[in-house]
DNA sequence: CTGAAAGCGCTAACAA
DNA sequence: TTGTTAGCGCTTTCAG
């Protein structure tokens, strides 16, 4: 069954006038009488008249849709971002479209591919395994408006969105070896995304500042970005095989910070006695679980509402943009029982 | 700056052939001599041609776009069930665009309303505040294929695909009885959604199964859904203010179930001893919890796919669908500490 | 086998 | 003040 709106056409034909006057009329143009224009919106109203916004769309050459490409709607810190685009894209009165990569290269292309043409402008967090990024170099060359969060392209000129995670990460670790942890474990998601390279600078700067030598061994990468259990379970087999066994592990996304959890809950393995664990997270439940949950929480919302406002103004700006913003926000450190040994309980 | 792709007219151009030739060789039609297919689509593979997906639409007067409905991405249930009807659109070569009521009935109003011209499909979940149906009941008559999920409207024939929301509550009720909880408040989003009125269904019929009169006190609505933790508050208060204190929640959301988490934990009272708390909730975490929380899981994932299939199927029916179905999925039940006196722990 | 032209719904330059 | 026409990118009769 289809759906048959009534269109412009309709009207005219209704009230035996030309398409534009109607057009016009319903625009508010200033050639049209004002009885007529009465007519004709009447009428529009009382037929319940929308204008077919893709005929719209063909005529001015633009959507007023703004594509979004996270790897997972279903993670906090995403659907957080996604609410805080929404709500300027609102603002401005533009529609969102949303897609996940699921941590895939592949689906990355594909999703990318799909939006590029029915979208004035993309912003884009990389999938965990995109190491080569010729798609996204492509359409930002043939000048298609995008702008970068969280996980961020170096090479590629644009607007960009991140939260400082060098900065994060320094200040976990550091908070790790203050409360008597030394051999601490990193789980990066996978050392091509921008932000791990950024926290594990962070990490090992913490370490070095604290006069210890970093291991090999404790550096640790999922190769689907944590998506799969299995993978951490590997990773964390992994570490306890050790000799020296590491007695902290500082993990750089929410899905491995609570597959870790989840690893650490089936094994028997007491936080923060046997281990402390200290994680980005966005996830409010940190807080409620046992034992709670030490994180980095950024600033998703914020985020979102940062790199949604430069792609906006860059789709419409009337001159091509040459000078690119990079806005680094604030992560927030929170310490809870997963990190302090419970003698040393605050 | 504007994104210029290539157009079939360019190629036309670039080749020295008409549009149509152009336009066939790239469908790769049969009266096209496959010499000239050769040179079209390597020259249009070399420029990188694609389709315009906007003039496909306006021409075909379809957008391969279906539109959906719930009250937040950032939940739990509602981003599995995202994922399942996107993997079915994926699979049917359909996009998706995602809106959020955030449970105001205004904001559906201008949801569907934008969504309305440009997708071939509706699936929606109506927000806690919905109560006047009107703007579905118009756009449903006009003949917009639409497949309600979660909360359905009883009143309008169409496609639906529901938990078994009285098995759930009952069964969460009569789990709380047999666990020597007989004072069950029960709190819901508001009563006027078809998911509520059926657990409460569920909720009474356990009672009196038990032998107990359900009591007007101990049964509670969020105005806004339970969006708003003050509103939960508000809520608890209430019933902790009556004489004879409830000994257990029952909540019917998982914003609601997660807020009362809150507050207990915030007033140091204690689950499972001062009360015991089970609600309907997705999300993973619950079983973390300290006390890991009794909850009742939907297959959120299942309902995404099933409506998609349905939804699909419709728009691409041929003649107006006449037969509708209503599939009822079972939820599942998963009993933890937060329902579970310490003594009868097993 | 290929091209010209119409049409999807809308706007806007140009006529009247 | 209103109508005619062309055109956005594409497909598809209808002619050649």
């Amino acid at each position: 069954m289809k759906f048959e709106p009534v269109t412009i056409k309709d009207i005219a034909k209704a009230l035996n006038l030309s398409k534009s006057t109607v057009s016009r009329a319903l625009r508010d143009s200033y050639e049209i009488s004002s009885e007529t224009k009465e007519i004709v919106v009447a009428y529009a109203k009382s037929v319940n008249y929308r204008p077919n916004p893709i005929a719209l769309n063909l005529k001015e050459r633009r959507s007023r849709t703004i594509g979004i490409v996270v790897s997972e709607i279903a993670n906090s810190f995403f659907s957080q971002i996604i609410n805080g685009i929404e709500s300027i894209a609102k603002e401005n009165d533009y529609n969102v479209i949303i897609t996940q990569t699921l941590e895939s290269y592949e689906r990355e292309i594909e999703v990318i591919h799909n939006l590029a043409q029915s979208v004035d402008g993309l912003l884009i967090s990389l999938s965990s395994e995109t190491k080569d990024i010729a798609h996204i170099q492509l359409l930002h060359d043939r000048g298609m408006p995008i702008v970068f969060f969280d996980r961020i392209i170096e090479s590629i000129e644009a607007h960009k969105v991140i939260s400082d995670d060098y900065k994060g990460a320094y200040s976990a670790t550091t908070h790790l070896l203050e409360n008597g942890y030394k051999k601490i474990a990193f789980i990066g998601n996978t050392p091509n995304l921008s932000i791990i390279k950024h926290r594990k600078e962070g990490y090992l700067a913490a370490l070095q500042k604290a006069g210890i030598k970093p291991k090999e061994s404790y550096i640790k990468y999922c190769e689907h970005g944590g998506m799969y259990y299995e993978e951490v379970e590997e990773i964390i087999n992994q570490l306890f095989k050790l000799k020296d066994r590491p007695d902290a592990v500082f993990s750089c996304s929410d899905k491995i910070t609570t597959n870790c959890f989840r690893y650490f809950n089936a094994n028997n393995i007491i936080l923060p006695d046997d281990i402390a664990l200290i994680g980005f997270s966005n996830l409010d439940l940190t807080g409620f679980m046992k034992p709670s949950l030490s994180i980095i929480k950024q600033q998703a919302f914020e985020i979102g509402v940062k790199a949604a406002e430069l792609l906006i103004k860059q789709i419409e700006s009337k001159r091509p943009v040459y000078e690119y913003s990079k806005i680094v926000l604030d992560p927030e450190l929170f310490i809870r029982d997963s990190t302090q040994k419970r003698k040393n309980t605050q």
